[in-house]
DNA sequence: TGATTGATGAGCT
DNA sequence: GCTCATCAATCAG
């Protein structure tokens, strides 16, 4: 999928290269499994409304999937930039398309996402939205993976990061 | 070898 | 329990 953004009269676009998912139960490393708390509210929001959460004095951006109250949601790590590169590059000081997008934090950056977009509906197409791409959505180079998710400390071994594999724009390297 | 990043964890209430 | 930014890991030069 691409993921749009309106930053004034700038349309931002970029395909998702790399996701997390985090699930409600047997997920020592989702934030939902410590339960309802103030910070973590919003995973519990309806499915297709979105979860911010701050780290490091950084934002990190999830979809959540599940019903409401359920506590189901997919990090978004990494994107491809298709359009808007140019507002990318001057929100993210960065000159080099691999760094403007590339991390969890990173694209919240270049998007100018933070806890304010906490609860935003993605169906409502305002300011952040999906849309499925015309072009095949995975080319004859690429497919997508499973494997283990990266920086978490707990459940290190479940393979919820799906990562398109032969694709540039992934958080990291290998 | 220096910079950047980050589903944490120390410290305070 | 909540706030808020460390420093280890990883990557760029």
């Amino acid at each position: 999928m691409h993921l749009c953004r309106k930053l004034g009269t700038t349309l931002l676009r970029s395909r998702i290269t790399e996701t997390e998912a985090y699930l409600a139960e047997g997920d020592a490393a989702s934030h939902s499994s410590i339960g309802v708390r103030p910070r973590n509210r919003w995973m519990f929001g309806p499915p297709g409304s979105l979860y911010v959460f701050a780290i490091h004095a950084r934002c990190c951006l999830n979809a959540v999937t599940e019903s409401e109250g359920i506590g189901s949601a997919v990090l978004i790590r990494s994107l491809e930039p298709l359009e808007g590169i140019d507002l990318m590059k001057q929100r993210r000081q960065r000159e080099k398309i691999g760094e403007l997008t590339c991390g969890p934090a990173r694209l919240c950056e270049a998007y100018g996402i933070d806890l304010s977009h906490n609860g935003l509906l993605l169906f409502q197409r305002k300011q952040l939205w999906l849309e499925s791409p015309l072009e095949p959505k995975v080319q004859a180079t690429e497919h997508i993976e499973a494997t283990p998710r990266i920086g978490i400390s707990k459940a290190k071994e479940l393979p919820l990061r799906f990562i398109l594999k032969g694709n540039s724009f992934l958080s990291r390297s290998s």
